[in-house]
DNA sequence: CTAGCATCTGGACAATTGTCCAGTACGGTC
DNA sequence: GACCGTACTGGACAATTGTCCAGATGCTAG
């Protein structure tokens, strides 16, 4: 029973895999059991033997791979410089959601289903918190001499917003939003 | 029949309420015919009676209640004095979502859709991009010495994710991000 | 009053849903 | 070999879905 466990682990990723991709697809609530079963390439019982029900597969797909999202971006964000590059940086991985990445607005389909699910918006908040105290220590780390917390958090939710904006509007260039996002993160205290 | 398409254009106004309210509640895909029908009291039949289908009953209440929803953001900044007056409003208005207003997230809920519907990201888009406008013409109206219009794309971009992270993290204080928002509405031209 | 019209009713219909389960497959242990 | 546990199959089940429609309702015009 060594093997088996290790099968059973690769189709819960499968799944896993399966459900993000939908999500991106057809909506939070347009996935069902079939779609991802089908989708995993297992037969239709197997999503209910690894999940309670659709619901805490959603949720479990949700946080892991908006989890490892948040990563990507934190993370990247980290290995720039200084604050210029990280305005650069930002702006050029904006340009590629959502339409590179049908899961890219994946975590914005979750904190829309989380208002009805307050174990996903929990586990959303963790995330989100996460995200911007790694900001924000960057920020700090590279001599922003605002309020990091702050500017932390409103570049997450700014980068939210672009990501859904340009979702309806593709014309959205993040480059343009270069200059004042520069005077942003180039901070003296304030007037 | 002059009353009975008065009472139709009032039983319309019932779905799209009904629409409205039950989009902040269960989600876009949640909303069901039978659901909007015993919101609005009215048999199931009325339903498509007036909408040719679910979709297109909640494409219309979207598009007009986003319409107003916006408006109502734009025109009460345009009553601000100066830029100043106008980061304050916006900050109080925002304080108020998602929590008292069920519908407040119903753009971002219209933006996902929209993905799969391009009628209405038409429409969307359309509605985006008066509201740009409006707040663009408002900033130059002011003295805003940038560009105008980057900075109204990146201000309802900011909304909207601030909306949206509230629904995560109600202890969000929009209030908190005054300084930031000051120091991006008061520019001098640039470095 | 009759005829005509827009509106609305309430249920029929097939299709799809989430959930569940009896049975199968298969590697590991004795 | 027999046995066990994990993983999976494929279909059954009731419930819910979107859609459609035959008929009822009530106002208006002639």
């Amino acid at each position: 029973m060594e093997i088996a466990v290790e099968r059973g682990r690769a189709t819960r990723q499968r799944l896993l895999r399966a459900a993000v991709a939908l999500v991106g697809e057809v909506g939070w609530n347009g996935v069902t059991t079939r779609l991802v079963a089908k989708r995993a390439d297992v037969s239709p019982g197997v999503v209910h033997y690894h999940y309670a029900s659709v619901t805490d597969l959603l949720i479990a797909a949700c946080t892991e791979h908006g989890g490892v999202m948040l990563e990507q971006i934190s993370q990247g964000l980290v290995e720039q410089e200084d604050l210029a590059d990280g305005v650069t940086w930002l702006l050029g991985e904006l340009a590629s959601y959502p339409a590179d990445d049908p899961a890219a607005l994946l975590l914005a389909e979750a904190f829309l289903a989380s208002s009805r699910l307050p174990e996903l918006r929990a586990d959303l908040a963790v995330l989100l918190n996460r995200f911007r105290v790694t900001v924000a220590e960057w920020l700090r780390a590279h001599g922003y001499e605002g309020d990091a917390d702050v500017l932390a958090v409103l570049l997450s939710a700014l980068l939210d917003g672009v990501a859904l904006h340009r979702g309806v509007d593709p014309g959205l260039d993040p480059q343009a939003l270069a200059v004042p996002l520069r005077r942003l993160f180039a901070s003296e205290p304030q007037a």
